[in-house]
Parts: structure tokens; sequence; C-alpha cells
DNA sequence: CTAGGGTCCGTAAGCGCTTACCGGTAAGCG
DNA sequence: CGCTTACCGGTAAGCGCTTACGGACCCTAG
């Protein structure tokens, strides 16, 4: 651990008081436009201040008014073996961080990050750690058990993504019901595919249950008939995905019309497994995915999927913890919407307004 | 601003000694592992510990001991309209900071990020403000000038990524040079091809300036005839890249057999345009990018990049950062080992060892 | 000319923690 | 058995900042 006592030249409020004349009191309501300092008492201060390059200590600062302005972020980094090109996974977290940290701006926050992986021991630690240096603390999903957040939620201001609420945690996640449902909707009424597959994510993930369940009555009432089980389990990696089809075929079971993924990581693993045995999407088996993360275009053939507003989801999970921070209570539970991208892998034929067609009209310079 | 003064029952080391019976010093002891205090009283601090649940605060942490264990990243957010796609820009960005993240933990510090838009006029407050909550900053490319950095870095330890070192601050980067020799190594000798054209990236970046005068001289080494200059100016964007490419063929150019692009969104834009206009990569023009991002290899075809280790990057960074924070001082310029991959945009075959190739052997039935 | 009222600004008291310093107790030794 | 030595643990002094409180000064009104 680091020994250092104090760097150089630490230069403090007392500082720029005596350089400008005035007292340290003077120096604060300069810097903080509190009370209503003279014009040129004002201007000695900020003079000072310039000249010798003075910034608070935030530490000092937080200490004494309470507030750190700064949000914990925590997220689990991947540690199941990879599958080429899994690497993507980093992608969705990372768009979430994005959105907090849009929100946080906005009210002067900081966020500290920090990942756990997955058989890290000392997680409560870590998590403890950064709880005492921020004023409150947003946790991606599959952290910790509802009894761990429950727990952490009485001691620093919670909030959960993709979860549910606790009595002390407030929760934000994406309506991961309306999205299977349009999906089923499409493949069903649409395409009028008749027997439905669905590759689920990891079994302890609340936005697995979710859609599973949504599949599932979504399914039946559109008359469909659905394979689901234990044989269709995946973990949302890619290689998850490309096992379950291995196994199914392997086993010489027939595939349904229809495939849908828990997420799109899911899907890219499937549709590889697909190919390799030379199963066309969507001709013999349509796939479709869900999140929408950026590769998804880019699959061959691009991905017909659901968009979760990543970008909001995180500005809102920060307004929500604003919320506990500055006012001591929020909504419980947000819900956002999420929008069908229709592409190519369900059956549908090529989008006139791809990115080669949009290329070709833009032009200009940029 | 928020205006909270304290948060509830703020449980602070007093409760924690009372509820042990021993002094704040003994709890401080305790938690810190200095001294020597008997097994008893340990046991007791641990007890009343776990029982409230207490977390010391960082903030009175920091200030007493003067070490915030957090360092400060600040890097640009994309301000340029965005191109189908773009998005992925992300990526690059966040896959250092994770390498940041993963020396930071080895340290016990953590990642206090802030990104910067491309017109925010207070860029300067906003990175003082961070500077005032860590030990030390970790500066992305392209976020100040020279002497802007300067400025900064006698205030506190800097570290700046893929720019040049200052006497105050230190620097980390990849050897673009070599990344570049080599690309031309291989589509000059390897290949054969005799002209090679290189589409930069943005003219004030320090990498860009590297890679394209490491082009200008590798080229002419090879002798091969080279086309660059204002009309092969690019902005590291996927839109940029696809203008360079519109705009010399509208002006009836002839391009190069072989064309480089300053990073791989560019070589993406430049593949999209160049499909647009039925010519065929690699058959009619070789492309090649920079960087190997994730979706590198889902492209079509596949593209021939350079990879840079950029987790390792990020790691590095943060261990010269803390060698400046707890020794004072740190190498002034580290430069790390980039790593030609070779995929099919350049003109090579498919690479049998890739899932396409496995799938072929794998063949199977359905 | 003095009392009253308003402005500014300085003094000092914390915020929660670490740690130097010192006193007390117990163990070791002659 | 008394003195030294070692070892623990408590007291208190800060770390750099914000802000309540009150003093100094200036202006106006009686």
């Amino acid at each position: 651990m680091a020994e250092t006592k104090k760097a150089k030249g630490t230069l403090t409020i007392y500082d720029v008081a005596s350089r400008a004349g005035v007292s340290i009191a003077s120096v604060s309501r300069v810097l903080n436009g509190q009370g209503s300092p003279r014009a040129d008492t004002r201007e000695r201060v900020l003079q000072a201040v310039r000249e010798l390059s003075f910034v608070p200590d935030g530490a000092a600062r937080a200490l004494s008014n309470g507030l750190k302005e700064v949000v914990g972020v925590v997220f689990r980094r991947g540690g199941e073996q990879l599958f080429e090109g899994e690497d993507e996974s980093f992608l969705f977290i990372d768009v979430i961080n994005r959105g907090i940290e849009v929100g946080a701006q906005r009210h002067g926050f900081d966020l500290l990050i920090s990942s756990v992986g997955f058989n890290d021991d000392n997680i409560a630690a870590r998590i403890g750690a950064l709880a005492g240096k921020s004023d409150g603390l947003i946790l991606h999903d599959r952290l910790l058990s509802a009894v761990g957040i429950a727990r952490l939620a009485d001691m620093v201001p919670i909030v959960t993504l993709a979860g549910s609420p606790t009595p002390a945690s407030n929760n934000v996640r994406c309506d991961n019901d309306s999205g299977i449902r349009a999906l089923v909707h499409h493949l069903v009424i649409d395409h009028g595919y008749r027997s439905l597959g669905y590759v689920s994510g990891r079994a302890d993930s609340p936005d697995n249950r979710t859609r599973s369940r949504a599949f599932e009555t979504a399914a039946a009432e559109a008359g469909a008939e659905i394979a689901i089980g234990p044989d269709w389990q995946g973990n949302y990696s890619a290689a998850g995905g490309a096992n379950v089809v291995a196994s199914l075929l392997d086993a010489g079971r027939t595939l349904p019309r229809a495939i849908l993924c828990a997420n799109d990581q899911t899907a890219l693993g499937v549709i590889h497994a697909l190919a390799q045995r030379g199963i066309r999407v969507p001709q013999d088996v349509a796939i479709t995915g869900f999140d929408d993360v950026p590769v998804a275009r880019h699959l061959h053939p691009p991905l017909t999927t659901v968009r979760q507003p990543m970008l909001e989801l995180g500005a809102t999970a920060f307004d929500v913890l604003y919320a506990r921070i500055s006012a001591g209570a929020a909504t419980p539970d947000t819900v956002l919407p999420v929008e069908l991208i229709v592409r190519e892998s369900c059956g549908c034929g090529p989008d006139p307004m791809s990115p080669a067609g949009k290329l070709l009209a833009a032009g200009g310079d940029i």
C-alpha cells in the first residue's frame, strides 16, 4: 500500500488567503458563491487562485459538507471462458455507464467505478470500500443477492439495474416483457412461424426470468408451439448459445422454425453454430436477439433484436439515485420502454435505409 | 446543487469504539492493521464493526492520511454527428479504462471517470474538479494542449495516453511506428502491391502524426508509390473514411491498390463506401485498419489490422501513475509493442482456424 | 453627534479519521 | 521484591475545508 504522506507543495486555502490578503472564509465564500463578497475582495481571491492554480481538496470539502459528489458504480467483469468475439460483452455495461455519467455531470458528480471478478471472494469488502468513497451506489445486474443488497442498502443509498426494488433500494430496468412480446408477435403473426424456441440467459438473472416467462405467455397467446427447458439453457454468452444448438442437434432434435435468444451475444453464438452445420438463417431457422449491441447490425444476417435504451437507462439510474441522495426518496421501480429493431435474421428483407443507403445520401463532410 | 447536509445515521468510528468499549484509536488500528492490538481487543472491534455494518468514510480517511486511493480518468466524449454504428468508438476508450482499472485494483485504487464533450467550455474547471477528488490523473488522447497539460501537471501527477511526455507529466503509448511498418511490409513485400494510400486520422492527434509519418517513410523504403495529402484527410470516424473515398472517386481519381486507414473505424467507412461503388475488397483494393477493435473480425471481409494491447496500455498507465504518486517519479515515456493481425481485407485467404474454417470442416447434419 | 442598521469579513468550531505521544500495566530481570 | 523494559491503548492534534457567530466599519436618520 502506498505510504505517501503528502505530496509536495500541497496548496491549501490558507495559501490562497494569505496571498490575497483575506481570510480563508472569504476564499471559501468566493469559491462557492456563498454570501456577498465585495467586488474587489472577490477579484483578489480569484486572482490568487489563478496565480497559484489552486484546486480545493475534494476530500476536505466532502468531509466538511457531507457530500462527496461521487457516485459509485459496480459491475461484474467477465470471467466465463471466452468465445471468439466475446469481448463485445464489455460494451453493454460500458454504454450504461456512459449514460450514468451523463446524468451525473448534470449535477457535478463524477463516477467512481469498480468491477468485481466472477470469483473474487472479497466482494463485500470491495463494495464497502467503494461505498465509503461515494454518496451512493449503482449496482449492475447479477452482483449481489437480494439480502446482500438489502444489507448494503441501509448503509448507503442504492440503485440496482435490471433487478428488483427492495424496501431500501430502488431499481431501474427496461421493459423486457414488451420486448419479448413484440418479437413473438413479429415472428408468429407477421412471419407466420408456428414453432418457437428460446435460448435463455443465466438462470439467476431477473432479466432472464422475465424474458423467459414473457416468451412462454406470449407464445401461448399467439398459439405457437414452443421449445424451452433445460436443454435450452444458455448463459448470456456466445459460447452458451452455440452449445445449446450443438447439443440439440447432436441429440438429433429438430429445431423450431424460429429461435429467440436471451441476448445478442447468445444469438451470435447460435448463428455461428447453425452456420457450422450448414443451417441457413433465416431461410431454415429465424433468429432474434435482445439488446441491440452495436455489432448486431454487422452480423450475417443483420440481427433482428430489441433495442434497450441503454444510455437512458444509465442516466435514469443516476437521477433516481440523486433523488435518494438529495431528497431522501425516489421512485422504487422505474421501467423504460424498449423498441423492436427489425433487420434480416427474422426473415425480413434488407432495409433500404440501411447504412449503405444512408452513406450514399450523406456525402458531405463531417 | 445538492444541499444535503448529512445523511441519516452517519455511523462513525466513535460509535464503533463505544460499542466495542475501546477508544477510536484502537478501532482505527484494528481496521488498518497498524500496531499490534491484543487478540481480544481486535475481536471486539471486529465484532462491533460487523454488528453495525460500519464502513469508514473515505473522505475523512483521505483527508487524514493524504491519499484518496482514487485515480481520475478523463476522456473525450464523441460529439461529431453519429454515423450508423459509430458508437463503436466507445469501445476503444472503455477497453483502455478497463485496463486502468485492473492496474488500480491491485493497489486498492478506484477509478473516478469523467468525460468532456467536444465543445464544453469549462474543460479546465471540470478537470480541476476531478483533480481535487483524486491522487492523480490519466488523460486520454486529444484532451488538452501541451501547455494545458504542463500547467495541470504541476498541480497533480499526470499520465497521458498516446501523447508525449512533458517535463512534469509521463506518457504511455503503443508503438504505432512498428505497426505501420509491419502493415506496409505485408502489403508491399508479401502481396506485391506497388501503390498505397493512407486515410489519416485527425490532424491534431499525435498518434495520427506518427502513423502518417511512419507510412511515408516505410512506403518509401519499400519502394511503393504513395497517395497522401489533404484529399486523404479523415478524422478517425467511419463517416470520415467514407468521405475520403467518395470525394476521391467523385473527382475521378484512380485508387491505389491498397489503402491503409488510420484506425478501424475509418476502415469500416472506407469499406462501406467502396462497396457502394461496387469496388471489391480485397480483389480491387486491399484495405487495412489499425487498433483491432472487436468488430474488426466481423467485417466483410474480416479486417487486417494492427492490434494494440489496450488493456495493457491502461494497466501500464496506472502503474506509471502509481509510481509517480508513491515514489514521486516514473518512466517518462513508455512504449508498448503492437501486433500485426492478418485477416482477409489485405488479400490473404480465410484463416483455416477461424470459425468459418472450423465449421466447414465440421460439416454435420441438421 | 450619536444610535441603529447593514454589510463584510475574520475567528473558530467542527466534519471523521489517522497517528504521535505518553501513561499505565505487566512481564522480565537482578 | 523493586526496577527496567516492552507492550498496549487512550488522548489529542491535526488533515483542508465550510459556515455559524459576532465584530468592525460605514452609512443614514434622529
